[in-house]
DNA sequence: CCCGCTTGGCGAGTGAAACTATCTACAGAG
DNA sequence: CTCTGTAGATAGTTTCACTCGCCAAGCGGG
């Protein structure tokens, strides 16, 4: 596209810009997280800006986020694939985050209550979302350790997250800058869950605080 | 409460109503995140209810959310420390979770950001909350990656985890069960934090599809 | 009292995951 | 031609969460 003289990097610049060890960047070419850059000879490849932007992405989610490097790739090839539709990304990237290894339809317990919960929230949600399988093995893990945790305790919750949704969704809306829409959904579904489980964290700290006098 | 006359396992046992191998079980053991039992020999000890409550607790930890064995020993024995004020419990289930070796007061980039998020939130929260760091290298990660994305951007989502906090405590507030205050604070701070992202994800694929006509 | 089965405790081993270090060419600059 | 830098591959390291195997000591039936 535009043309960028001299934006071909060696390994070892590559490493030097991003901050990540050149033994690193050959780990993720191994891996196939990091596209090989176009070699020149036998011992010899170039690498351009989108490898460092990419790279970058690599560390925020596998670092920042916790990815494993298997979830990573998926993820990585998911948005490579469907550049263009955006739901399409969207449910690959929702569907590749959970390590688990394989998913069959159900599970048995709980899923009923997980299907009584989208029911009631009037979802449309696949029926193989991993996602199910999360909110299923938590309800019984907490009933199973005494809670008297139904789907309906989660209602208040999915309505917050209904109203996340849509932040999330509004973000993505308007995004016409240097990034990818797909990155940037990404970015949105992925790296920022950190961030909301840390901003929860802050304010039950202060709703404490409040509470009980600090 | 109810008469359990022989509620008193030997460690096979443990291991078959729990569905833990004896094998994790001697190893939770000797990593200390399971009070040993009463010793009734040189080579045979007692359980009890509690150590089961406790054993599926621990694998709910683990196993659904993730923890490390160091980080479920720390917020096991600061939930056993400090059982009666709550706040405390908060602050140190709070504290522990980030894996992180170290902490410092403060990182650098991105901490004013988050300074200014919190005191525009009206806030109060500890300087030394692991919650700040989550976010400032969130915001960074964002930044470096070319999102245009500051600590207003996180606004509206520091409003809906206002929202969660408060149904958090509002769940610990009325809670008399036969789970003791303490495991519940747990229960819900941690446990329930991979449900909350499975909310927030199948909310987002619901709403993809609803604005792209799925 | 004796025999076999189980238990508690402990040190060492296992396997996965994410790097990291080293080694072997070989390519291009000076 | 040498010297630095590189690709590619193999093997090693670290951390973590278990898991195995051994040993001596109960306990229970005959």
């Amino acid at each position: 596209m535009a043309s960028q003289g001299q934006d071909e990097l060696r390994i070892s610049e590559l490493s030097r810009r991003s901050g990540v060890p050149s033994a690193t960047i050959k780990f993720y070419l191994r891996e196939g997280l990091l596209p090989p850059g176009r070699a020149t000879a036998a011992t010899q490849a170039e690498y351009g800006e989108a490898h460092l932007r990419r790279l970058r992405l690599i560390r925020a989610l596998i670092g920042v986020r916790g990815l494993t490097v298997n979830a990573t790739r998926e993820v990585l090839s998911a948005v490579a694939e469907h550049e263009a539709d955006m739901h399409q990304v969207l449910g690959l990237v929702l569907g590749a985050m959970p390590v688990d290894k394989d998913q069959e339809p159900d599970d048995g317990p709980g899923t009923s209550d997980v299907n009584a919960l989208v029911a009631q929230m009037g979802w449309q949600v696949s029926e193989f979302a991993p996602a199910r399988r999360v909110i299923a093995e938590t309800l019984e893990s907490l009933r199973s350790l005494g809670a008297d945790c139904t789907w309906r305790t989660l209602i208040p919750y999915a309505e917050l997250a209904q109203q996340t949704a849509v932040l999330d969704l509004d973000q993505l809306k308007d995004a016409d800058d240097s990034l990818a829409r797909a990155e940037r959904a990404v970015l949105l579904t992925v790296l920022l869950e950190p961030a909301l489980l840390a901003l929860r964290r802050m304010a039950q700290e202060h709703e404490s605080a409040v509470r009980h006098g600090g």
